[in-house]
RNA sequence: GCUCCCUUCGUCUAGUGGCCUAGGACAUUGCCCUCUCAAGGCAAGUACACGAGUUCGAAUCUCGUAGGGAGCGCCA
């Protein structure tokens, strides 16, 4: 038997970190075990479905990499399909119409409120035998009253339910429209689906959709439900920590391996293994080694993961995203090969690209002022002296590479009786504007000889104003 | 309220009866490295929710308690 998984999210708003992570251990788990991911979009709420969520999702997939098989397909073009299945169990009696009104279930569900029950419906045009014409009904699902009905999930074992606490589920509107539970057991069997992934949020529909494909004498598939993520203070997912488009991870600067990474990791674990690139989640991820309890996010170390990411990145993979994040400031940068050196100088002090983006604006613009703090700290007339000096022999200097500076600035520096520190940061100020950037040699290589030089030039007559 | 699920450092987790004076990672603090900032290295503090039981021995098994979560819609 070949797996296949499915992701199934329905297109009432983003797609969120949590999505994102159920999809990527129904991929992950397809994958591994060379079957199939299928997508479907779970759109029967006409209400609150919009085209515009849909494309979001799509969009967040593809940036993400998780690639899906089959579909994406819809439930809205499945209708047809539904009111078919529907018939046959109207037919076979494992489901009947319902004529009970709202007022009417809304007064049971009070009643038994108050008597300390748990709301449900009681059945009583289960058994109907004439049917008041012309009158609206749903169709229920007529589940069986006594025995009990076994989960045998991956991540929490057999969980038991008890027949009795289950009610007939309405699975038609009286509009004729399907319902979730039941559409999903559909798909699901059509779509010949052996393992559901999905949160654990679902636990609680699980025995009644097995009930419902038991009736449609389709074996169910396996289980696996999955713990749920809790925002950063134990909480619900909130827009506040996580709840955003997972695009919005993208625009903050983050690389999709390294959210992947991060996701993978709540709910899952290889030993002490923190760093997965792509590869070796596929190749140790299985869902028997998921945990049963729900994680908080924690940014902080998605940023961690972030910056490892960057880091083992072939720089190439960087430059993409950084001339974007560049734009956004204003910058155009046309240079592959100067960008490649600026991540290589500053990949290990940046957690995102964005930030990396916003420390390397330097390079393309010529400081407008210098940060005075530093100034103060840094410079005096017998630095602009020797800064003048350094930079006539700089001037003259070839290769104009990161080593050959390095040699001569500390060569100067030795000669003049001066620690590099006391050269460097002033260097540092004329050339970025303030006091944070890459080893000075890195930092003037990459800036190319002219452009240093003019700088300096510039810097020392501001300062000797 | 009822049903179901969950419970190891602040956070993510390792751990499946003796290897646990509970390991790793993020975060925090200190030190080292150092031209700045980082990165990196080293070190420190911090956890088995509680109570019974089973056992020679329990973070690991059983039961109870507490706390948290989910579900109980003509929503998905």
């Amino acid at each position: 038997m070949t797996v296949r998984t499915r992701f199934a999210p329905s297109p009432t708003g983003y797609l969120h970190i949590g999505g994102v992570r159920t999809a990527l251990f129904c991929w992950l788990y397809a994958r591994r075990f060379k079957g199939t991911f299928v997508l479907r979009i779970e759109d029967t709420d006409r209400e609150r479905s919009t085209g515009e969520a849909i494309q979001q999702i799509l969009d967040g997939m593809k940036w993400v990499g998780l690639d899906h098989d089959e579909g994406p397909f819809y439930q809205t073009q499945r209708f047809d399909r539904y009111k078919a299945v529907l018939e046959s169990m109207l037919d076979q009696g494992t489901a009947y119409r319902c004529y009970c009104s709202k007022d009417e279930l809304e007064q049971m569900r009070t009643a038994q409120t108050a008597r300390g029950e748990k709301p449900r419906y009681d059945g009583r045009c289960r058994n109907r035998t004439s049917a008041p014409a012309g009158a609206p009904f749903v169709v229920r699902f007529k589940n069986p009253l006594d025995g009990e009905i076994v989960v045998e999930d991956v991540v929490h074992g057999p969980v038991v339910f008890k027949n009795a606490e289950l009610d007939d589920l309405i699975i038609a509107r009286s509009d004729g429209t399907p319902t979730y539970n039941f559409c999903v057991v559909v798909d699901d069997m059509d779509m010949r689906i052996t393992h559901v992934i999905r949160g654990d949020d679902h636990l609680n529909n699980t025995p009644r959709q097995m009930n419902m494909l038991i009736a449609l004498q389709s074996p169910p598939p396996v289980y696996a439900h999955l713990p749920m993520i809790l925002g950063s203070d134990g909480a619900k997912l909130s827009k506040r920590h996580g709840a955003v488009s997972v695009l919005q991870y993208r625009d903050e600067g983050f690389l999709p391996e390294a959210l992947l990474n991060y996701l993978v990791r709540l709910g899952w674990s290889h030993g002490d293994q923190e760093i997965f690139s792509r590869q070796q989640m596929l190749e140790l991820f299985d869902i028997v080694d998921v945990n049963k309890s729900a994680s908080a996010f924690n940014g902080e170390k998605l940023a961690w993961l972030n910056q490892q990411h960057i880091m083992r990145a072939q720089p190439a993979r960087i430059v993409e995203p950084l001339k974007w994040h560049l734009q956004q400031l204003g910058v155009t940068a046309d240079s592959d090969a100067q960008l490649e050196l600026i991540v290589l100088a500053q990949r290990e002090r940046a957690k995102t690209i964005k930030e990396m983006a916003a420390n390397s604006v330097f390079f393309f613009k010529a400081p407008a002022a210098y940060d005075e703090k530093a100034v103060r700290k840094h410079v005096n007339a017998e630095i602009v002296a020797l800064l003048r000096e350094l930079s006539g022999r700089l001037s003259t200097l070839t290769p104009w590479s990161a080593e050959a500076i390095h040699e001569s600035i500390n060569a100067f520096a030795v000669q003049m009786g001066q620690s590099l520190g006391k050269l460097a940061q002033p260097i540092r100020l004329a050339v970025t504007g303030g006091a944070v950037s890459p080893p000075i040699d890195a930092t003037l290589a990459i800036l190319g000889q002219q452009q240093a030089l003019a700088r300096i030039a510039a810097a020392c007559d501001a300062w000797s104003a």
